[in-house]
DNA sequence: CAGATGTCAGATTCACTGAAATTG
DNA sequence: CCAATTTCAGTGGATCTGACATCT
């Protein structure tokens, strides 16, 4: 028996809450693809940057500033150590910590993540205009930094 | 030693796709929130949902039209059929399948959950004005059914 | 001793894949 | 024989929890 010939969205679909989860899903596929087009995956790019930000620093500086689980730090930065991406040496002053610093490898590599990342938010905002994307990115922010305040998770 | 008094924004953090990654993240735990406190998941309203829009199905039919897996169906009926919100029922026209219906406390249940996802798009919105909120919707939807279509995603 | 750090094992959620059994 | 339906077992990514040993 064929489905009856009913296109009707569902109730649902129209929703705030959906189109978020849904856009977002293919922002981060879009993101996703650009990375993995260089070997790489979100939290190698975000250690990247945030070392390049910060400067040499212990896993759990990165961790804060870059927002990433400390038990995530310790996997995300082997696979950058074993390519050479980043370096991890024992802090002489203080022997619990590791002074992880970026190699001059990983600095090309954060310029090559940084060109997909730029072309993925191209591909994402494709159907907008410039003024378009400047006051769809003014209302996220908003919406973000008020949840973000609300929940303790500010940048 | 404490972290250096900078407190400059990750690059990254005023980007279209992080923007939305994360407040997607939110709505998703709003959404999520609501239902919980009804003891129901998402899987749990868009089956809901799709029932009543649809009327007695099969699982196949309903998977398709609710963009739920279908090895997510078995597991979503069979904890609805637990609490008599929806009822499975051989289909005498064809054994290999089974007809979903809604139940009386099925329907009073969705209602219960519209009232929680209405609830949560107004938590998520809140600091923006109707207006600003219309715009919003607008933007996302142009946004999703591009990305839709460009995937072969439709609803 | 309290507290910070690095490490690891595992739990959780979500969405999907693959295969099997049944039926059309 | 091929296709559709239901079911289950398992995979994989992303995120977080808990425990542990080490060091300040």
């Amino acid at each position: 028996m064929p489905d009856q010939p009913e296109e009707t969205p569902a109730s649902w679909e129209r929703l705030p809450s959906w189109l978020l989860t849904q856009t977002a899903n293919h922002a981060h596929r879009l993101v996703a693809e650009g990375f993995s087009s260089v070997n790489a995956r979100g939290y190698h790019y975000r250690l990247l940057a945030t070392l390049e930000h910060l400067g040499p620093a212990s896993q759990a500086t990165l961790g804060r500033r870059s927002g990433i689980h400390l038990s995530e730090m310790v996997a995300t930065i082997n696979e950058l150590a074993d390519r050479k991406l980043v370096e991890r040496a024992p802090d002489p002053s203080d022997r619990r910590r590791n002074i992880i610093s970026l190699t001059a490898g990983g600095k090309r590599q954060l310029r090559r993540l940084e060109k997909q990342l730029a072309e993925a938010q191209d591909e994402l905002l494709a159907p907008l205009s410039p003024e378009e994307r400047q006051r769809l990115t003014e209302l996220l922010s908003r919406l973000l930094d008020h949840h973000d305040r609300r929940t303790g998770t500010p940048g």
